[in-house]
DNA sequence: GGACGAAGGACCC
DNA sequence: CTCCAGGGTCCTTCGCCC
């Protein structure tokens, strides 16, 4: 393992700027419903089609393939629509002309904002799940083995992705496709040991490392880098590279030995974005250099298919592919038209994002300010059910388990030696009413340590204690608005929410609130299907709108001095890096207020932009007004893609 | 024209 | 025998209320 990881870490071959090594399979998967995500790394020798047709077989049929049927058919729909626009604006001039003068400036005043002095390494665990269970077991090596459950696997190693199975993949399904599959249950436990170990090291090379999931993390390594090449600034290019390029490979090198020979891949670039899409290029066991200059990074993107852009999903794709755009360089040369068929945010997202451009800069003098969430929830999945009687009883449960949450760890440690209090007996015997009962009794037992990590709960709380061994105090928080998701047997999710007048963490008061939207569209669904009754496979309870105990010490503290105020809708993300180009000037923006981990993940967390076909449809005017007009100039468009 | 609440979605790990 | 998770974030649209 150590010599081949040498013979890859010896080799600083940086991409060429034409970008031709990285015009990877571009093989089109026929946009259907189980493509669980194409080229995996692993997956090179699988047969597709027969992969597909056993996965179809399984499904076909199913409420969950009915539902998957029912909302392609609406996206497909959308695509018609968007289609027909694209067209449009082929022939027709005049919008297009305005888009295109739009799209020239906003292109200019991006690239006004590229940076290339910081440098970003994204460390990516290989398999990690997977691969603790195979260090800790070494019988499972050569066996193709999963880690999850029958009903959704999170992990699965090489051996058995050579089968076609792999992440978010349904047990059972990944058993037909692979009968001797091994699947483990995971055991988060020691998945968050070495997630700890593992950020030992990065600490080394970035002191406010961010770990965005146990397997994930984003390391400013400017400092390291500029530590090697011996505090003087890189003569040439070629050495900083190199400098780059080694202490990748070092990061790489302690992780696997501090963790008893986990491979992690990583990637290095001048923003997070591109060095989380390097991370992914060089998987198992190998780290990819995005070079620190302009043309470089337009070859690298550019020849990217467009789903590799984190952000861009299974709709996007598909949507932006109906519109005949693969790779990133097509939106690239399409940024004009693009401005007229997507919603601005998109549009001018993507146009950034094809040029390689992101802001992921973290303010040094913001390091006071801790991540605030925004949200808590609680959702369980059970057998089909139709009684209230039992829904209301399960939705208890997963409100009073909330609120313990939501109390912060004193609650949650009294709770835990008392093994339980009223609340939970009583959630105890709901439960099991309603046949969602499995682990329940267990997770509700817990010590505070238990609880689940989440996306960003990893962020500053990667271990219980902090770095002098003090435990880690989770501070207490309230919520104003509460909501309840229903997943219907057919798969169809609704969400009922209300906003109670005073934000709160009371089992009562949650469970009260959520029983009544769920009696209320118990009533709705009812009288809609002649007396039906609503039928459940999922429950669960949110609450945003929070406010934190520990926070009315920080409003003190603000009155005294300067502190910005980090939770309510006061989002200070005052239009959105994205949002407005023009004021490219804003080199103010992600210079101070925000928190650090908002900031590195402004990128790659903010991009969900979809847009909305009917609207677009609907005030093809109004959007079109809305393109500043005027310019005229002929501009070929591939004067657009030049480097200047 | 906002700010805010509610509902629905896309995406990520 | 088992039959597609759960915890988050952000975006968009719409309606209501200034």
């Amino acid at each position: 393992m150590a010599a081949e990881r040498d013979s890859d870490v010896r080799a600083p071959q940086a991409v060429s700027s034409d970008g031709a090594v990285y015009e990877t399979a571009t093989g089109r998967a026929e946009a259907h419903y189980y493509h669980f995500s194409h080229d995996k790394a692993g997956m090179g020798s699988v047969d597709k089609a027969k992969v597909a047709a056993v996965v179809h077989s399984m499904s076909e049929g199913s409420s969950f393939y009915r539902n998957e049927e029912r909302r392609d058919a609406r996206i497909q729909q959308q695509i018609e629509g968007m289609r027909r626009r694209w067209q449009a604006l082929r022939e027709g001039g005049l919008e297009l002309e305005g888009a295109a003068a739009t799209a020239r400036r906003e292109r200019a005043a991006m690239e006004t904002r590229r940076r290339l002095d910081r440098v970003w390494v994204v460390v990516d665990m290989d398999m990690f799940f997977a691969a603790v269970e195979m260090r800790d077991k070494p019988e499972l090596r050569d066996q193709p083995m999963a880690v999850g459950g029958t009903g959704m696997l999170s992990t699965a190693n090489y051996a058995a992705r050579k089968f076609g199975v792999r992440s978010a993949m349904p047990g059972f399904i990944a058993l037909k496709l692979c009968p001797s599959l091994v699947i483990v249950r995971p055991n988060y436990d020691k998945y968050k040991a070495a997630a700890k170990l593992a950020k030992q090291v990065f600490r080394r090379f970035d002191p406010q490392c961010v770990a965005l999931s146990l397997d994930e993390a984003y390391l400013d390594v400017t400092d390291a880098v500029s530590r090697k090449l011996g505090g003087l600034p890189a003569a040439e290019m070629a050495a900083f590279h190199e400098a780059v390029w080694d202490v990748v490979a070092a990061i790489r090198r302690d992780v696997s030995v501090a963790t008893g020979g986990l491979t992690c891949s990583a990637g290095a670039a001048p923003n997070a974005m591109l060095a989380k899409i390097a991370s992914d290029m060089n998987k198992p066991d190998g780290q990819c250099l995005v070079p620190f200059d302009a043309g470089s990074i337009l070859g690298f993107v550019g020849a990217l298919p467009l789903r590799k852009l984190p952000g861009i999903g299974r709709v996007s794709e598909t949507q932006l592919g109906g519109l005949g755009l693969r790779v990133v360089a097509d939106v690239r040369d399409e940024a004009a038209r693009l401005h007229c068929v997507l919603s601005p945010r998109m549009a001018t997202w993507l146009h950034r994002v094809s040029l390689g451009i992101a802001e992921s800069g973290r303010s040094g003098s913001e390091a006071g300010a801790q991540y605030r969430r925004k949200s808590i929830s609680l959702e369980r999945t059970f057998r089909d059910e139709g009684s209230l009687a039992a829904l209301q009883a399960t939705v208890a449960k997963l409100a009073s388990k909330l609120s313990l949450q939501m109390q912060g760890s004193k609650a949650a440690a009294e709770a835990g030696s008392s093994g339980a209090d009223g609340r939970q007996a009583e959630a105890g015997r709901a439960g099991s009413e309603a046949g969602a009962a499995e682990d329940d009794g267990v997770q509700a037992a817990r010590p505070p340590r238990g609880h689940v990590p989440g996306f960003f709960g990893m962020a500053d709380s990667d271990s219980d204690s902090d770095d002098a061994g003090r435990p880690k105090v989770r501070p207490a928080m309230r919520g104003r608005t509460v909501t309840v998701k229903l997943k219907l047997a057919s798969f169809k999710v609704l969400q009922r929410s209300a906003t109670l007048a005073e934000p709160t963490n009371s089992a009562e008061v949650i469970s009260a609130a959520c029983k009544r939207l769920v009696a209320q569209e118990s009533e709705r669904f009812k009288a809609a299907h002649g007396g039906r009754p609503l039928v459940l496979r999922l429950l669960g309870v949110k609450m945003h709108g929070l406010v934190f105990d520990d926070d009315v010490d920080e409003e003190e503290r603000a009155a005294a001095g300067h502190m910005c105020k980090l939770d309510d809708g006061s989002d200070e993300d005052d239009g959105a890096d994205g949002g407005s180009p023009e004021r490219a000037d804003s080199a103010v923006v992600g210079q101070g207020r925000r928190p650090v981990l908002r900031a590195v993940l402004d990128e790659r967390l903010r991009q969900m932009r979809r847009h909305s076909q009917q609207s677009q449809q609907q005030h093809p005017a109004k959007r079109a007004r809305r393109q500043p007009g005027g310019s005229s100039g002929q501009r070929s468009l591939s004067g657009f893609v030049s480097i200047s």
